[in-house]
RNA sequence: GGGCGAAUAACUCAGUUGGUAGAGUGCAACCCUUACAAGGUUGAAGUCACAGGUUCGAGCCCUGUCUCGCCCACCA
């Protein structure tokens, strides 16, 4: 491939595509069960098959991928399992949207018919979702993809299910649960939404049983009132006593019912008078267990008034509650009614109020599970980072509630319990039985109830590896290395496998635990729907590239803090990427055939090259000592390893801004602004044979550890440059990540950096007169540099046509003396102690020139006297530490010296204005 | 009611053991200089939310206040 082939800008289109597939041929992304590597895993938080891809996953696998790729290119056997989740209800109500387009409801169709379009519908578009991770570029381990129905996931649920039974960690019982009228199902209180509610507080007359009298109760929820059992007050409310012995009557109904006394009612609500409906209302069912009511249910499962609401059965809950305030004032019963702001809970799924409901349901005993859980982490076995969540995490778990695992659905695992009609016993089972195990009956029929969905995605870390099978891919990869995840499904999820984990396994799930934020709009809203304010990740990947997308994402995924998108920062990064190319493509002009000419230049080679890579240009340093380097090609080579250090730091310790800053700043404002610069003229052929194959060595070093480093974080380009690179053969996903240990890479060398800083600064000091003098820039200038310090004699004089080339001079000239011999007309600066001077042809405008040097030793006097403040300061002498004084006073020493040329200079500018 | 987090340049954000504030975008001026105008050079711009405290020294540590965001909770 030759530099023709790349154009001007870089395009992604076809080429993204074009390597994802070339990966996957390579078998690339394949981890090995056993191996002799250091082995690195992380699962997947499996997306709901009815998923569309949006930011949240595109953060989320952003992050995934950079670290698997990371960690390959670090040589580890790296597994990243991938899959997709049933998600019970979310599935279930897809496909009935979809049946119900046709007419037809799930009813109508049967369990076993319904289950079978489920499949149906997830066999042709489920794994659309899979498709657009893809397009992002991750690197999962496609052959292992898993979903949590497949045959080895539902029998490690039923595994579960049945020992977590025989532990009497499982039990079934009547509670009230949180029932979704819609979905027809039960839901754990997780899986409700509490929202901010404008409601009313209507105060009710119940009429005393023998009187004229009446108790007034305050309630949200009137048509609850047919399912009261007893008015509750607290005992030492002074309003109400000396009614022991009296009962109400339950107004619309007539039916007589008792007054009881609790302390639990707040006199301080209302009247302080409480109706206690025991079937539809976590507290009041805490009331009627305690004091022996009766539990009436009044509304059915989908949200229907029933039987016991009399006159009113058949009526919706909402619809009763109009109804019976209005019946309610009629009679002369409703007191008042006042604004009131309540939360009401809704389903997670479809939005729909939920209704508290007595109901006989599965509960997961929680607290052993959750001790075992929150252990782990408090003893260092998972760490969770940030480490402020930790505190989240212990908060929920220490004060964790049974969890309702039934779910009345028919999409998802059902529940493996069996009871016979017969005899009435109840087997529980990992394997189907086909009679009584009691009575010896065929006449048993399964439990209908299907587990929550997030039964099975807590099993996900060591299920997909093939438990219950004691496996090598268990042996090799479990306890994971890590998980990435959002913070929204700590409790649903990171919570649940920390429990199930500790519990099957004996271990930990994973090592690391990393939440990172959400992502929002540019204004740090969330992206919703209603809002309009969602961006979608496909199509920025469509407009600018997966390459820019990733980079933007990793760049701003700070921790703990949300990510806040636009177009306009993706745009940025986009450039970024052109940048690089770019780069790419004056790297190629430069190394390509180039080799013949260099004749017998010990810096070339080629003869060890493997017989596939015979055709490839071999640049190598061979020995940094020689001379025939630059100053800048050892800056450069110091600034790569410094930052291929920064990259990997920072991914390791899950900073991805920090390497993606990293290695942004070093591209593009040291390779590019710097080096490439700097390096032109060797390149060019201005420097001789000898300093053009050095340059091109370090070049082409530089070019390839650049590519490496980016290549986790924008894939897809990197391997599109890599490929055209003659210097490199193979993939970039074959390649070491460049560190320490690399004989090849010793070239870190803090004195040349700071050497290099002067020489920069130099050239910028002179590019500085130019632009604040408006020197146009096609005029070449004479210089002279005037400076005592024998370091900075040395690096001028070893770089001064680097400077020439850089700051456009005709000529440059090192003085040791003072101004004397400064041309009469000239613009002045004072950089690190050497003094600048840019003599002009024409006569410069004098007033500019020393507005301009009045406002520099300005600047100089203010810094000088804050510091020389703190000189004077005893107490700092005394109690600071010595390097910290010592540096103060150099740098005193600098200003000092700085406002002393810059005063000369005003001075001389002064005199010839006369 | 409990908990968590944020506040730094016009905007979005960095700032990891306390040493006197940085980047990107945007803005202004100049430049099509043979990798890149999706570019280059230069420049302007901040009492680091407020009030105290610790310290020689605070964007950073401590206390309190205000504003905003989020999570949890059985607020009839």
């Amino acid at each position: 491939m030759s530099s023709d082939s790349l154009e001007k800008g870089y395009d992604p289109t076809g080429i993204e595509d074009k390597w994802y597939k070339y990966w996957l041929d390579k078998g690339f992304f394949v981890a090995e069960d056993k191996s002799d590597k250091q082995a690195y895993s992380i699962v997947i938080p499996p997306p709901n098959v009815t998923g569309v891809l949006h930011m949240g996953h595109a953060l989320n696998i952003t992050i995934q991928d950079i670290m698997c790729r990371f960690r390959r290119l670090c040589g580890d056997n790296v597994l990243w399992m991938p899959g997709t989740d049933h998600a019970g209800i979310a599935t279930q109500n897809v496909v009935e949207k979809n049946l119900a387009l046709q007419g037809i409801t799930r009813d109508q169709l049967g369990r076993e018919k319904f289950i079978d379009a489920v499949w149906a519908w997830k066999e042709q578009s489920g794994g659309a979702i899979i498709n657009q991770l893809k397009k992002i570029g991750a690197s999962c381990d496609w052959e292992r993809e898993r979903f949590t129905m497949d045959k080895g996931l539902s029998d490690a649920v039923r595994k579960v299910f049945v020992r977590l039974y025989k532990d009497n960690l499982i039990y079934q019982g009547q509670y009230i649960i949180n029932w979704c009228p819609r979905c027809r199902t039960a839901l754990a209180d997780l899986e409700v939404d509490h929202e901010e509610n404008e409601g009313f507080l209507y105060y009710i007359k119940y009429p005393f049983v023998n009187g004229t009298d009446a108790l007034v109760v305050a309630t949200t929820r009137p048509e609850t009132m047919f399912g009261d059992t007893a008015v509750a007050i607290n005992p030492n409310d002074e309003r109400y006593k000396n009614l022991e012995h009296k009962r109400v009557m339950l107004p619309l109904t007539n039916r007589i019912i008792p007054i009881i006394h609790d302390e639990y009612v707040d006199t301080q609500f209302g009247t302080g008078v409480l109706k206690v409906t025991p079937a539809h209302d976590p507290n009041d069912f805490n009331l009627g267990e305690k004091h022996g009511l009766e539990r009436l249910k009044v509304i059915d499962d989908e949200g229907i008034m029933n039987e016991n609401a009399g006159e009113y059965m058949g009526i919706d809950r909402f619809k009763c509650r109009t109804m019976a305030v209005e019946a309610l004032e009629k009679l002369g019963l409703l007191v008042k009614k006042e604004h009131l702001k309540n939360s009401v809970g809704h389903c997670y799924r479809c939005k729909t109020v939920v209704e508290p409901s007595l109901s006989r349901q599965w509960f997961v005993k929680a607290g052993p599970l959750a001790k075992v859980a929150a252990d782990a982490v408090r003893d260092g076995k998972t760490r969770i980072i940030p480490s402020n969540w930790a505190k989240t995490y212990f908060e929920w778990l220490d004060n964790i509630q049974d969890w309702c695992i039934s779910r009345q659905i028919w999409w998802g695992h059902r529940i493996p319990v069996w009871r016979c009609h017969t005899c009435g016993q109840v087997m529980v089972e990992e394997v189907d039985p086909d009679k009584c195990d009691g009575c010896g009956s065929v006449d048993i029929s399964q439990e209908t109830d299907v587990l929550d969905t997030w039964f099975s995605s807590a099993l996900w870390p060591f299920s997909t590896m093939g438990w219950p099978e004691e496996t090598d891919l268990l042996k090799t990869f479990y306890p994971t290395s890590a998980l990435v995840t959002g913070f929204d499904i700590l409790f649903f999820w990171v919570a649940r496998m920390m429990m199930m984990g500790t519990r099957f396994m004996g271990e930990v799930p994973f090592k690391d635990v990393y939440i990172h934020a959400l992502v929002r709009d540019e204004h740090g809203k969330k992206m919703s729907k209603s809002k309009g304010n969602v961006i979608d990740p496909l199509k920025i990947i469509d407009s600018y590239g997966a390459d820019a997308f990733r980079f933007t994402l990793a760049a701003f995924a700070a921790q703990g803090r949300d990510v806040r998108m636009s177009e306009e920062r993706v745009e940025g990064y986009r450039n970024f990427v052109n940048k690089l190319w770019n780069a790419a493509r004056f790297t190629m002009m430069h190394l390509e055939n180039g080799a013949g000419q260099s004749g017998n230049s010990v810096l070339v080679q080629s003869g060890d090259a493997e017989p596939e890579d015979a055709n490839l240009i071999q640049f190598k340093i061979t020995n940094i000592a020689d001379k025939s380097y630059s100053m800048s090609e050892h800056w450069i080579l110091s600034r790569s390893a410094a930052t291929a250090e920064a990259v990997s730091s920072g991914i390791e310790n899950y900073r991805f801004n920090d390497s993606a800053n990293a290695i942004y700043q070093f591209v593009w404002h040291e390779f590019c602004d710097w080096y490439l610069e700097a390096a032109k003229s060797a390149l060019y052929e201005k420097e001789g044979q000898k300093r053009r194959d050095a340059s091109r060595s370090v070049l082409a070093k530089v070019v390839k550890d650049i590519i490496i480093m980016l290549h986790p974080f924008m894939p897809f380009v990197t391997e599109e440059i890599w490929h055209a690179l003659p210097t490199v053969s193979g993939s970039v996903m074959e390649a070491s990540f460049p560190a320490d240990n690399d004989p090849d890479y010793t070239f870190r060398n803090l004195q040349v950096e700071k050497d290099m800083e002067f020489i920069v600064a130099l050239i910028s000091g002179i590019r500085n007169i130019r632009g604040e003098m408006n020197i146009q820039p096609s005029l070449q200038l004479n210089v002279i540099l005037q400076t005592s310090d024998q370091l900075q004699k040395r690096l001028i004089t070893d770089n001064t046509s680097l400077i020439e080339n850089l700051s456009r001079l005709e000529s440059l000239t090192l003085s040791d003396s003072d101004t004397a011999d400064a041309p009469v007309s000239c613009a002045t600066g004072v950089v690190m102690g050497t003094t600048i001077y840019v003599s002009l042809k024409e006569v410069i405008n004098f007033d500019k020139e020393e507005t301009r040097l009045e406002k520099e030793l300005d600047k100089v006097t203010k810094e000088l006297i804050s510091i020389s403040k703190r000189l004077t300061n005893e107490s700092f002498l005394d109690k600071a530490p010595d390097d910290v004084v010592e540096k103060v006073k150099e740098q005193q020493q600098m200003l000092q010296d700085k406002r002393d040329k810059l005063t000369l200079n005003i001075n001389k500018i002064k005199q010839m204005r006369l």
